[in-house]
DNA sequence: ACATGATTTAAACGTACGTTTAAATCATGT
DNA sequence: ACATGATTTAAACGTACGTTTAAATCATGT
């Protein structure tokens, strides 16, 4: 072996680590193993064990995050131009549907969904701050942008909303496959499409809430 | 000290530290410090460290669930002398308000309610497999009552829903104050009712699904 | 072909962990 | 008061961990 791509080989080792056993139940040593790297191949690439979730989180949470952006910008620029006001569930579109569609581009990235629907369920760790450094301005925009939406929902109410769709959201990231209750009748593949507006039939309506 | 209630001392410290950093991150001598205990009180008491989680899930579990059944069986005696189906909103406040309301019965239960939410999001691991033969007769039992309040759902979607429920229902369970992203203008503090029924619109909302 | 810096390797470092041991101490019933 | 079992204590066990070290090997530019 002993190619120069030992970095990225250690990065999915890890991202498949992570997110199937855990940060803390991961070691460096099952890491390298599956890489088949040597052992302090991690801290001569990425300093630390910390670091190297930091720069797992990197990889693919800044592209992912700039097209959730673009795809903002695009819905309240047409939406302004009309006159209009943006539709909830083409807000939480914007939001949800490149989360999913990351996932069916590979094993690796759906390693990743699956560590960031962790993370989000983590106690206050290392993971989380790495994780909220890169979201904090999203959220912020996607907090507006709902509000936009439904002038009828007062910020308080808006607020906790939001949290419940989050709180789907990131069970959906961290289950792909895994459920331990699933009826027979029931089929788990699905196109990206079909996974989006299963979701978003359920969380626009939770957002426009009770009549 | 030295005393008997021991066992109980172990229980809160581990219930308290497990909630919040997480059980891999959890050492048992932080536990036995925190709860004023010999180091080796926790094999003595319980036999592993594995065995203690399982203690403290029982501890609380089994009479939430409890609970949770006589409540549901209750209001499926109800509809069905009066001949009508049970709604929606009905069924799930039959398991998310005990729920929600224990949190309020002290910092005991507070860390459990916590320490539960963050247990759904964990891989499969020792906690997962603990708590899902708790869960497991009560989940079926309600699928079916949800499937008989919405009879328009289809099973596929029904199934979905109450997962993107359980999505929500465990991150409200984790994320009881620690928001980092909180505006000034929204209050925190509610009552188990207000709190209830705040997530009841959004979830029989979402579960009813789009028109 | 050779020098130079990057990378890999094997071994060891100190530390923290869950568990076990055996003696000391306590609580209890008579 | 004493015997007996339950509980606590201090110390040690072996193991696994993240990290560091120094030598070996590789890749690269001239």
């Amino acid at each position: 072996m002993s190619q120069a791509d030992t970095k990225q080989r250690i990065l999915d080792a890890a991202e498949h680590l992570f997110a199937s056993d855990g940060y803390h139940a991961t070691s460096l040593r099952s890491i390298t193993t599956e890489a088949e790297a040597n052992l302090a191949a991690v801290n001569y690439h990425f300093g630390s064990k910390e670091s190297l979730l930091e720069a797992i989180i990197d990889r693919r949470l800044r592209p992912l995050n700039q097209i959730r952006h673009s795809q903002l910008d695009a819905l309240l620029q047409k939406t302004e131009e009309a006159g209009t006001l943006p539709c909830c569930r083409d807000v939480l579109r914007t939001f949800v549907e490149p989360t999913l569609r990351l996932r069916k581009q590979g094993s690796g990235a759906e390693n990743f969904v699956a560590l960031v629907g962790r993370t989000l369920a983590e106690p206050q760790g290392i993971a989380m701050s790495i994780f909220m450094r890169h979201m904090e301005p999203l959220m912020l925009r996607l907090f507006q942008a709902l509000s936009l939406s439904l002038p009828g929902v007062s910020r308080q109410v808006l607020f906790w909303r939001v949290h419940f769709v989050l709180g789907s959201l990131s069970h959906v990231m961290r289950c792909h496959e895994r459920h331990s209750i699933v009826p027979e009748d029931v089929s788990i593949d699905m196109s990206v499409e079909e996974e989006v507006e299963l979701f978003l039939d359920f969380a626009a309506a939770g957002m426009e809430g009770a009549q």
